[in-house]
DNA sequence: TGCTTTTCTGGAAACGTTTCCAGATGAGTA
DNA sequence: TACTCATCTGGAAACGTTTCCAGAAAAGCA
């Protein structure tokens, strides 16, 4: 019933020749008379015989396989740089290998185990603990090339991201000159994610900086309940706070939701600031003022460097490459207390008001 | 530099034994003295060795490796679809090699035929066209399992999704319900998604039943800007027009902001309901109103019928499986003209009303 | 014509496994 | 003691490739 698959062997017996011809000619890869190339090309396309990419990969110890590994796909930011991963690796020649590992080490080091039995040439990823990832080490034991995204660890290592520290600045520095001075830093992960931390850090320092209290750090678990429980308790154990920056557009949009479901307006009563810039960031109303970091160009970026030492058989320079970011207003970021004009401020994107008023039933 | 992987062969030698034993003890495949197992196991984990599953693939003809290939990752159902993919795959031990043909036919193709190369024992893919897909062809003649998502093929072929007519039908009347009778239907990619196109049809059919006109059909392109100026056409040249039927939630959200960009509220002007069920969906002001579908089930449920079809070596049933769906009220829809109480609509997630009023400066 | 050089070709080893088969060893039984 | 039988073990073939090597054929040149 199930006919085998036709291979190498097939051909050349067809064409009648061997099977190191039928290489040869398929690969263009060494000579063959003009009369045997073309029996040998017929015979394929007929037989329409398509190479074992096991039987190849085994024999030359390539596989053209990147393994990718991420926390989730349920947010967008990982989503958009895979997108990025798997464009730059299919454009190169590589396919990707897929895993996800829940924010959950153990899975990260599962996932490393089985895609290296795989025999990736080289993975793009994001870790919980870029410092300490026993994932990673076992990368560099195998001597595989890797390169992090969104990560920022502290260590020098194959990197591609943005510096969050100084993202986070900017994010305060912005909140700042809106006027605001009570603030909360709300984080998912805290504990799990450096970037939480880095970014709480230097949202804080810019605080501090600039005279402000620290943000209240306020950690807000999965369960979406959670943030409104937490938020509840938050503004009514601090009601000084106007503002709320959040560790991700993700968490940004619920604790928006949250927010008005206290009966409190955005950005009248609080504004809000994310992180990441993703699409959706700029389709609600009043859209999100947030750092908009390029997800998809860290993808390319990290897969191109994998490749690249992956063809140059070295490991990629322990680097981070830092990509830019930029502060992308929108409607969830008002003034406190009006102490700069508003022109200061980089406009919004999708403004508020009509730009063709459309006449409609009486209005 | 570069140490050779260490190999069964390195094992066996190491241990003083044949590569027959080494495998047989560590796949635990046939008898062995305790002697050499214990002699075995412990230099197999002193040496560090793991299998390599490029020799075991082309030996057994089976690489647990599943293709996946969907149209884009930025549309979040496909990403959650993935999730539910490789969640099920990841179970069984399988893994899975991602593709994205961007709506691209031939791109759909050519991934095929690489993943075909990869040996992959499966696949789960959403597709341009089921019913006449060259891909699907090429899998049906390598006999690769394959099972779609999303997909509402008229031939009969291995499927997970939703009943795109009925759960149409359902939004008419629930826009029915509500006092809609001219409406517009908004599709992205048209001609090349037979889901938009049946999602229309089940519409356009159930409005006719209702004795209400046909609904508008407005195609926009992926470009942003297209969606306002289409948008601005429609409603001038209809103005009668109450409410919009999208083919997707991110259509519907990118609707909401166009809308809103022309001078209009939702729902007070215009109501707006979606498909998919996506998890922003929830998360906006006012919240959409959508068709709610379980994608990462459809995304498990599709991978487990692979999975099984692969065990037992035969194709899966050639039968879509017909997720269930619902309609998740919003508070983008609204009343157009209230000729029935608003109660006898299902109540919608996300109360625009105050849950937990808080107190905050002076208001 | 005989020689060298080039061009073309096929055998065989290798990549890392699994598994069939047969041989060796040891224990149990008459 | 000689026999059977079960248990253990290793050699070798196979999976589908690439590539080294050497031999054969053809072409070039004196």
């Amino acid at each position: 019933m199930s006919q085998r698959r036709v291979t190498i062997r097939d051909v050349a017996n067809a064409a009648g020749c061997s099977i190191a011809t039928v290489s040869r000619v398929l690969n263009q890869s060494g000579p063959a008379s003009t009369d045997t190339r073309d029996r040998v090309l017929a015979t394929a396309s007929e037989l329409g015989f398509s190479f074992n990419e096991l039987g190849r990969s085994l024999q030359s110890q390539r596989s053209r396989t990147l393994g990718v590994i991420v926390p989730s796909l349920s947010n967008p930011v990982f989503a958009a740089a895979i997108d990025g991963v798997q464009a730059e690796a299919a454009a190169a020649g590589y396919q990707i290998l897929l895993a996800c590992s829940n924010y959950d080490e153990d899975a990260e080091t599962r996932a490393v185990r089985t895609l290296i039995g795989k025999q990736i040439d080289g993975a793009v990823m994001t870790v919980a603990a870029p410092d300490d990832s026993p994932a990673l080490a076992m990368l560099s034991a195998q001597e595989t090339p890797y390169c992090l995204m969104f990560n920022q660890p502290e260590t020098p290592q194959p990197g591609v991201g943005v510096d969050n520290v100084a993202a986070s600045a900017l994010a305060a520095d912005m909140l700042i000159k809106a006027g605001h001075r009570n603030t909360a830093f709300l984080a998912i992960r805290f504990a799990g994610s450096e970037r939480a931390r880095l970014r709480h850090d230097g949202f804080r320092a810019r605080l501090g900086a600039a005279g402000c209290p620290d943000p209240v750090l306020v950690e807000v678990h999965d369960n979406p309940r959670d943030l409104d429980a937490r938020l509840a308790a938050l503004l009514s154990d601090h009601p000084q706070i106007t503002a709320l920056y959040a560790s991700n557009d993700m968490l940004a949009l619920s604790a928006m939701r949250a927010v008005r479901a206290l009966g409190l307006r955005v950005p009248q009563d609080i504004s809000l600031i994310g992180f990441d810039g993703i699409a959706i960031a700029e389709m609600v109303e009043p859209s999100l003022a947030t750092i908009a970091t390029p997800c998809p160009a860290m993808g390319r970026e990290a897969t191109a460097r994998v490749i690249a030492a992956i063809e140059q058989s070295e490991s990629p320079a322990a680097t981070m490459t830092a990509l830019p970011f930029e502060f992308r207003n929108g409607g969830s970021l008002g003034l406190a207390a009006p102490k700069i004009p508003a022109s200061e401020l980089p406009p919004a994107r999708r403004p508020a008001f009509p730009q063709t008023p459309v006449t409609r039933r009486g209005s």
